[in-house]
DNA sequence: AATTAGAGTGAATCCTCGT
DNA sequence: GACGAGGATTCACTCTAAT
């Protein structure tokens, strides 16, 4: 990077994620994923129909004097994540209605553009014991871009695979962490208060980084965010100010074995697939000059020219030019647009014959 | 109230919500739904694949010139509906990402109380068209109290009996406003670009007013809040700038039959059947990506990849597509078709997995 | 009359590479 | 940086027209 400074890659850092985020060099991590405390303020012990204490999250890092001061510390931390963001970049910040209001304020206010708001929504929520509110049944997660006109990365084919093929929503539904995968001590008490589900980490860090790229946490806690990173083979950074949770994560961490790569493998994106420009086709005689195409519905046909143009009428140009031109369109996917006609009458898409020679060209 | 001041029940005021609030008298209404601007910001024509161009909100009346506008904007709207709300009462403030943030955090930093963001999830939203985000599937509003010590009201038996008798959560499943409910003009152009359903209103009314309250609506559009108020048995106060769309309330609200007091009481809504796709199973480790599927005969074997799609030598896709292409099938039903081998050697199709987390889906 | 196919549409911050 | 061209991209529902 240029700056002598070397990322702690696959390291869990033991500190105040502010101070540590300074020791790393600018514009080096390809996603933040940040769960901040939540400045929860439960003033009493909240308690069951049963009259047993509901186990609240009343730790010390949770608590701030006032909102003034928990934004100081929100625009603090959030203003080192920016830093450390590479350009093309993503930042997730997860928050309850307490806090996320201040945390989105925040991110707009320093130049985050914000790109979604998810809806984690809990399936087996805490119910309300008082009967006072609706049933708190869902956190929020944001997910930015480093600014308005950055190009981030969205792994558009993997989100929708993983939703059987329809796009994936802003709305997502997943179970508490509980069960084994929930960290406890020995006596068997839970050893975060907030622990989070993996599932929900694997779906974030699938969305929005590749193979290798470098995943900051500012706040790990016991390690969910580096477990899935070294599972999915994503490098990460946490960093965590309580010893107790940073050991736990250690250990966690170091259990995890990465899965072979093509299993962490994903449904590969068009746009990242080699071009091939359609006069290879020609050259190679899948679609040779003189062809003749046409549209599905048969409405225009247009003719191949020996340098991989076509022509229908005075419309001459690339597949997609006459496509758009003939349509009076303002674009045309020419690939998709234009067919062939086989022997037997049935078309063929442009596409497919691209397809064809797709695995010898890359 | 003894201010000298008369509530102007039941009518549309057409003006500025601002001034028109400071005529009101103080702590005189018992819920405030608004619905303001989101401030959507959008700069370029947005066109569907078919080239269609999708009509995007771009009135005048939802253009700021920057956040530092819209936010002053914002404090001085609610700084009036809080003078003019109840010391019981509570306030509905509705948003999407573009905004929601501004909102919350104003509220908070008025005094405001919040008791729950709720999550309007659209059953039918408009996909994402190019690809680049998730689908924005929901919009979200925050319901507050006047100050924390407030003794607000919560219709908690109604809300539970619209649940059937279990607890209403904080996310609703409601669909957009379409069909007869929505307005047209003579042309059959919608009458206002964001209109919302009534269902909505119905259960915030519910919610958290009785039969003869007064529900305040500073930005009243075509008159969804009174109408609802109106059938309900609840009076309104709505404020409207534009006179267009002030007429279009009026005429919709004197149409408006209310329910006779027994039938205002209880809609029953149905529970949700959660659809679970295969990628889920992956994410929740499950069936972990690298895991291998055949199907009953063990004639063919497929390898899960960690978006939840899977590949059986060069076909890749979805369950259903890979088993059908295998089988030189029309279509395949991969839930019954794939199995996974116990160690004992015993086949379980992905199925009985689904059926595992089906129960706790809902 | 009952289906079916096709067109239309909804609060949207909606592309990327090479020259 | 600007500019031009390549080419990637949609779900649920309603309504109309045709069969």
């Amino acid at each position: 990077m240029g700056t002598g400074l070397a990322l702690p890659l696959d390291q869990v850092l033991v500190g105040d994620c502010i101070d540590l985020m300074r020791g790393l060099p600018p514009a080096s991590v390809h996603a933040v994923f940040a769960d901040p405390p939540y400045n929860l303020q439960l003033k009493n012990g909240l308690r069951r129909p049963d009259h047993s204490l509901v186990d609240g999250v009343d730790d010390a890092w949770d608590s701030f004097p006032d909102l003034a001061a928990y934004d100081a510390f929100t625009r603090a931390w959030l203003g080192e994540a920016r830093r450390v963001l590479r350009k093309d970049g993503t930042v997730w910040v997860m928050g309850s209605y307490h806090n996320v209001f201040r945390l989105g304020a925040a991110l707009q206010d320093l130049g985050f553009w914000v790109l979604n708001d998810i809806v984690w929504r809990k399936s087996n929520p805490m119910p309300n014991f008082r009967g006072r509110r609706f049933t708190n049944a869902h956190e929020t997660l944001i997910w930015a871009a480093r600014g308005p006109e950055s190009r981030y990365r969205f792994n558009y084919a993997a989100m929708k695979a993983l939703n059987e093929d329809l796009q994936m929503r802003s709305d997502w539904l997943l179970p508490l962490c509980t069960g084994p995968e929930r960290l406890r001590d020995s006596k068997g008490a839970k050893l975060h208060p907030t622990q989070k589900p993996e599932a929900l980490l694997h779906r974030v860090l699938l969305a929005c980084t590749g193979p290798g790229d470098v995943v900051l946490d500012p706040f790990l806690g016991t390690g969910t965010t580096a477990a899935v990173a070294k599972r999915l083979g994503r490098r990460f950074i946490g960093i965590e100010r309580e010893e107790a949770y940073a050991d736990a994560a250690a250990g966690r961490i170091a259990a995890v074995e990465p899965l072979p790569e093509a299993a962490a493998a994903i449904t590969p994106a068009k746009r990242e697939q080699p071009r091939i420009p359609f006069g290879t086709l020609v050259e190679r005689g899948l679609v040779p000059p003189g062809s003749v195409l046409v549209d599905r519905a048969r409405r225009w046909s247009a003719q191949v020219a020996a340098d991989g143009s076509v022509r229908c009428g005075r419309a001459q140009g690339s597949i997609h030019r006459v496509g758009a031109l003939v349509q009076d369109a303002p674009s045309c996917n020419g690939w998709t647009f234009w067919h062939v006609e086989a022997r037997d009458g049935r078309l063929r898409a442009l596409d497919e014959f691209r397809a064809e020679i797709a695995g010898g060209a890359g």
